[in-house]
DNA sequence: TCACTTATCCAAAGCGCTTTGACAACTCGA
DNA sequence: TCGAGTTGTCAAAGCGCTTTGGATAAGTGA
């Protein structure tokens, strides 16, 4: 059923019936109601294509997902921003088109979903501390929100991200507070933007208490399971091991945790851990008593609040960048307790 | 830059120009270098909404993702599943459209992105036993390709599975052939279609040793850790508790050592475990010696291998259904050990 | 040389929609 | 009664591409 076929069959012109759907206030009340009723009968949705092609808008919004050789943090993250992404597409009626490609053909990829007119605007995932896309989209003039930010970038552009910062020197701080002196990072790859910043929260909060980060105790690595397991494992062989571990993600603290209790400690009274909690709806850090003390933050209402900024930048595109900054919020669980007597 | 531009710059007709471009026959090596240059030269591409709506064909394929409140198995699984899709996609030139959309609106989903034209086909996530999808795909002439089976559909579909029912009794019986007798079966939801036919591999390896099976033994829940942890709490509590466990996802299991261990239990020593590992890239059980006794199938393969199944059936509509049964390797970890004497 | 292929290329129609510009039909005040 | 202003509707152009059905030029065999 296509708008010619229903205009016949109403015998409107298609000008006509196209009004009526579209709420132009140039039909009577009288036809247009007699139009819906039609379009709902014969179920009729109008062709996107061809009203792309009319009006120059995809109705679509592009994710590009990197697929590094190495897994990096996007992929845990990914599931629960695009579902909050997601609802706020659905609301608007736009449709999401993701494309994974490997990191090397990143570039090209978003040349070619300018060039092929199939989304008005793009979500940058996975931003790195100097990140090459950024100026890219610019060239290209894509709309697009960054999910996170990238330090070094020149050119302003709009992002949404979690205060890393302020997060992990809140952590520290609390551990530093709990009476802990030699705390452990165990923080993702730091060519990661938001590893970078988590770092820089970590030793600004160690030279507040006057301490200097020892370069024993930090460590950078993928955040999978088994690095956590292994960094830990490290970090207790050590002449002087640390009492408490700030982890970068949930999925590394569990490795932690294994480590732990292999070493025949118990978590929470001879060594601590807080960690960051993405809050990922299918992998919860506990119920009621959190398991882990740990920094969260909704990965899903972030993406439920950059997808509606960049509806908002498509529908204005000449608005000044917009830009929003998440906090995260502190929660006690049962992984921390003072610090060891020594 | 589009066809008409580089067709006059070239002092060609589209025609001419498409055709060299698309690999017709009817133009001369040597324009066809011509043109193939000059498109890349002006980083042309052709606008696929126009081709769309030229062709019929939208060179996308449509991925409707339910989010139930439930955050049911689909999510853990998905973000790899979508990797392997995507992988095949970009080799093909087709996009990827995502719809999340709450459980009572997929039906329409279906219906709209048929009625819109966005997709050439549909990949269907999460089938229940009984589930009302692919009657509803039949009906409205999409081409799809089910990840799973409806074990109760009737209609003939396209699908690429797991062996789950094979699986799980190759797991049982290799607890029982450890001397396992109670057996417990920490399952996920059982409307889901996977963990119907896993308790169906799990009681039938039991049968074959002549056990029935024990209701107080046998959970259906949501495959989370909090989930997997109160299972196993549950379960270790009781009159004669299980000296096994099978568990339908690395998550839950992850649950139950945390249990495991809180109540002073060696794994793999006093009680063991084997759950299904749907070996997500970026959560992997362990590296050289697995954590876990498992069975073991890659998540992101199922996605490569269903993704060109749909683009198969999209290029010959009229085949009969193609199935594929992947089998899942039975990978011996830590977690298990011989049954302990009572 | 002529009729006939064959190799190249082209003009124009059509995909399904939006949107511009025009046109009846009607209302209303003078 | 007439001209101006509204209202409700329409025909047709255009979005960028593919594809049908020629047209033209060049090559072929008798």
């Amino acid at each position: 059923m296509n708008l010619k076929e229903l205009s016949e069959r109403l015998g409107l012109s298609q000008t006509t019936v196209s009004r009526a759907l579209n709420g132009f206030p140039e039909v009577s009340e009288a036809t247009r109601a007699k139009v819906q009723a039609a379009a709902r009968h014969y179920n009729y949705r109008p062709n996107m294509r061809a009203r792309g092609l009319a009006t120059g808008r995809a109705m679509a919004i592009g994710h590009v997902i990197p697929v590094s050789s190495k897994h990096e943090i996007v992929n845990p993250v990914f599931a629960d921003f695009i579902a909050g992404a997601g609802e706020t597409y659905s609301g608007a009626d736009y449709d999401m088109v993701l494309t994974v490609v490997s990191d090397a053909d990143e570039a090209d990829a978003y040349r070619k979903l300018r060039a092929k007119g199939t989304v008005d605007g793009i979500i940058v995932h996975g931003p790195k501390v100097t990140d090459s896309r950024i100026a890219l989209l610019h060239e290209i003039g894509l709309p697009f929100v960054v999910h996170g930010r990238a330090s070094e970038a020149t050119l302003p552009y709009s992002w949404l991200d979690v205060n890393n910062r302020r997060a992990f020197e809140r952590a520290t701080s609390f551990l530093l507070d709990l009476g802990h002196r030699r705390i452990a990072l165990i923080n993702g790859l730091e060519a990661m933007d938001f590893a970078y910043r988590r770092r820089r929260g970590y030793e600004a909060a160690l030279a507040t208490h006057g301490l200097a980060p020892d370069p024993a105790l930090m460590l950078s690595e993928e955040m999978t399971e088994a690095n956590g397991y292994r960094a830990t494992r490290r970090l207790l062989g050590l002449a002087a091991p640390p009492t408490a571990l700030l982890t970068s993600s949930y999925i590394s603290a569990i490795g932690a945790r294994r480590a732990i209790e292999e070493h025949g400690l118990k978590l929470g009274r001879d060594i601590s851990i807080v960690t960051h909690d993405d809050e990922l709806s299918y992998f919860r850090n506990g119920e009621d008593v959190p398991i882990f003390t740990a920094t969260r933050s909704s990965v899903r209402e972030a993406g439920r609040q950059a997808a509606a900024m960049l509806l908002d930048l498509i529908a204005d595109p000449d608005q000044t960048p917009q830009t929003r900054l998440l906090e995260a919020a502190l929660i006690v669980g049962a992984s921390t307790g003072p610090a060891p007597r020594t």
